[in-house]
DNA sequence: CTGTTAGCGCTTTCAT
DNA sequence: ATGAAAGCGCTAACAG
C-alpha cells in the first residue's frame, strides 16, 4: 500500500479553487456549516464531490489541532492471543463503549515483544495509552511515559505518575483461597505467567519475589495467606505455572498436579477458563468436583455460571471503561474497583 | 484530556538547538541513526532525554510521510457488542497477526449507526480500511469508498472497485441444510438479523428479496435450496430472526419454534453460539438431538466441538489475515475462501 | 556526515 | 460571511 498506489491525494486547496472560494470557506464548509452561506457551501460541497475530494485529511487536521481522537490500547507481547482471551476481550469492549460515546477511535497499537516495541509505542498516533496487565519490567512502560501523553494502566505495575485501575487481587485471592481450601490438607494452584518469558512449570513454594507480574504475584500472595491460615505451608504448595490463559494447557496442568502420590484437595485457578480444564482433568481422573477436589477460577465470565464455578466476579468491561474515562481526564473516583466472590458448586464450604 | 493538560510539547527543534545541531541532524538521530556520528547522535539523545523529547511526533511525521501505519477495522454499528461476538475477534486476531508483522496498528473505528458515521470513517487517520460484513444499505460504504484509500470488505456485499473476502455462504448454507433437512419433514432456520434494524421476528418463508445483509440472504438462499431439495417449500420453513448473535436469544427463539403445534425437526442456526442456544431448547422441551431434532451450527469454534455439533468450518482468523494482506496490496489468490462442514453428533445422517 | 530549502494539508487568529 | 497570514512538527531532496 504504497503512496504511489492510490491516486493523487485532492487537497482542500483544489476544492476550494474549483469552487470559486477561499480555502478558509472551504474548510469551514467542513468544520463549522454554520459560518458558511448556503451558496458557498453548496458550492464547495459540488467541487469536492466532483474532484473526489473525501473530506480533510486526518493527519493535517490530527497535527494542526494537537489531537488525534485515538486511544491506544497496548495488550501485551502477543497480541493475535489477546483477542483469544475473554477477559481481555470485555476489557476492550469497555473501551469501546468509552470511546464511541466520545467520538474516539482506538488503536490497538501492536507488541512484539521485541526491541521495536518502544518505536511502535513511540510513533503511534494517540492522545492516550491504556495498558493491559503487564510485568514490572516491561520496557512499554517506560515507551509510554516517554511519550507524555496520559497513560493508564490496569492490573499492574503500580508506576508513579501514572494512572492504575484494579481490584485488590491480594486480597481477592485471599478470600477464594478461603474458601476452597477450607477442610484441604493439600492444595495447589493453577497459575498465570510469572514473568515475560512465560515458562511453563510445576514447582512446590515458588519464591514471589521472581514474580514480575504484579497481579499474578498479588493473587499468589493472597493464596499464600490463605493457605497458612489454614495451617499450610507455602513451601507445600505446588504452582503449575501456565504460558496462556486457556483451558487446554490448564488441564495439562492439573493433570500433572493430580498424579502426585498425595493429591490437592483443592485447586485455586486464575481464569475461569483455567477453572474449567482443571475441572475436566479432575473428573478425567476418576474424581469429582467439589468433594474430592475443590475448584475456583476468576472473573465471572458466563463460563463460570454455565459450569458452577465458584469464582471472583469483577466487570473487565467496567474497567475497561474506567480505563478509557481516567483517560479522558475523569477523575478516578478510587483506584481500587470491587470485587466479590461468588459461590457456586465447585467448591465445598 | 484537552492539550493544556499535557505539558507543552516538546519539538525536534528544541532537541536540536540544545544539543547544539540541525534539525535535521535531530530528525537523522532518529530515522536513519547510521548516517549521524556518534557524537551527535549521543548529544541529541543526551538533550532529548533532558527535555524529555518523546520522539517524532506521529501525527506530523505521517502527514509528511503520507502514511499513518495504521490500517481501520470497522466492526459495524455495534462496537462494543462485535468483541462479545467469537467470530468476530477471531477475525480480528488475523488482521492483528498481520498487522504485527507490517509493524502497523489497527483501529478500531467507533460506529454508532448514526449520521456521524460517515464522519467518524472519514475523519480516521488511517491507510486502508478492513470491514467486517455489513448490510447492501449501509452507509458506511460510501463514506470508505470517499476516502479513496484502499477499502476490503469481508463476507459482503460486493461492491464495485472494492475487494471482497468471502466464502460461498449459499453453497455452504445448501451443503449443511442439506444434512441437517434429511429424513425431516419441517425444518426450520434460526437466523441473524436481516437488516441493520435487526428487528427479531419468526415468520415462515421470509422474503429473500427484502434481507438487506447479504451475507445472511445468502445463506438463507442456501438453506431454501436445500429444503426444496427435500420436498419442503420455503413458504413452509419457519424462519426466526434474532437481533444479536449470541445464545440466550437463539433459545428463547427456538423454544416458539418448538412449541409450534407442527414443530420442526430440523433447526440451522448461523453460528454455534446460536447452535448452542437451539439445542438447549430442545432438550428443555424434554426432546433429544438428533432424534427428535437435528441441529447446526455455523464456524466450527471451539464451543462447536465442545458441543458436538455439526457445523460450518470456515477460518474466521485466516479471513482477517486475508482481508489485511490484500489491503497491504498483496493480490487476493482469489475472493472465495475455502470452508467445509464438520460432521458431528448434533445430525442424524 | 551535516545542513538548507521547501513544503505535507490543514486550521487558528485576526482582519475585512 | 469571508479571507490572508502564519504556522502545527516533521522529513524528502538535495546540496555542501
Amino acid at each position: 500500500m504504497t503512496t504511489s498506489e492510490r491516486s493523487r491525494r485532492v487537497t482542500l486547496a483544489q476544492v476550494a479553487e474549483l469552487a470559486g472560494v477561499s480555502i478558509m470557506t472551504a474548510s469551514y464548509t467542513y468544520n463549522r456549516p454554520g459560518r458558511v452561506s448556503e451558496r458557498a457551501r453548496s458550492q464547495v460541497l459540488a467541487a469536492a464531490t466532483q474532484l473526489g475530494y473525501g473530506g480533510p485529511d486526518p493527519s493535517a487536521q490530527a497535527l494542526r489541532r494537537g489531537s488525534t481522537r485515538t486511544l491506544g490500547v497496548v495488550l501485551g507481547e502477543h497480541l493475535p492471543y489477546a483477542f483469544d482471551d475473554p477477559a481481555a476481550v470485555s476489557f476492550l469492549a469497555g473501551i469501546a463503549d468509552v470511546c464511541t460515546g466520545h467520538g474516539y477511535g482506538m488503536t490497538i497499537v501492536p507488541i512484539s515483544g521485541s526491541a521495536e516495541d518502544a518505536q511502535r509505542i513511540t510513533s503511534a498516533a494517540v492522545d492516550g495509552f491504556i495498558l493491559w496487565t503487564t510485568a514490572d519490567d516491561d520496557p512499554v512502560l517506560a515507551a509510554v511515559q516517554a511519550t507524555r501523553r496520559p497513560v493508564v494502566i490496569h492490573g499492574g505495575p503500580a508506576v508513579a505518575q501514572l494512572d492504575l485501575v484494579s481490584i485488590d487481587n491480594r486480597e481477592a485471592a485471599r478470600a477464594i483461597g478461603a474458601i476452597a481450601f477450607a477442610g484441604a490438607r493439600r492444595v495447589a494452584v493453577v497459575s498465570q505467567p510469572l514473568d515475560r518469558s512465560r515458562v511453563s512449570s510445576v514447582a512446590a513454594g515458588c519464591d514471589l519475589a521472581d514474580v514480575r507480574f504484579p497481579v499474578t504475584r498479588d493473587r499468589l500472595a493472597g493464596y499464600r495467606a490463605a493457605a497458612e491460615a489454614v495451617g499450610i505451608a507455602w513451601c507445600d504448595v505446588v504452582v503449575g505455572v501456565c504460558s496462556r490463559n486457556d483451558a487446554a494447557e490448564a488441564e495439562r496442568t492439573a493433570v500433572t498436579l493430580l498424579a502426585a502420590a498425595d493429591r490437592p484437595e483443592a485447586i485455586v485457578a486464575m481464569s475461569d477458563q483455567q477453572a474449567v480444564g482443571v475441572v475436566r482433568a479432575v473428573r478425567a481422573a476418576g474424581l469429582t468436583v467439589p468433594e474430592d477436589v475443590a475448584v475456583t477460577g476468576w472473573d465471572d465470565t458466563a463460563i463460570a455460571a454455565r459450569s458452577g464455578l465458584t469464582t471472583v466476579a469483577q466487570s473487565l468491561r467496567e474497567q475497561g471503561a474506567a480505563c478509557a474515562r481516567t483517560v479522558f481526564g475523569q477523575a478516578l473516583d478510587s483506584c481500587t474497583t470491587s470485587w466479590s466472590i461468588v459461590r457456586r458448586s465447585s467448591t465445598r464450604s
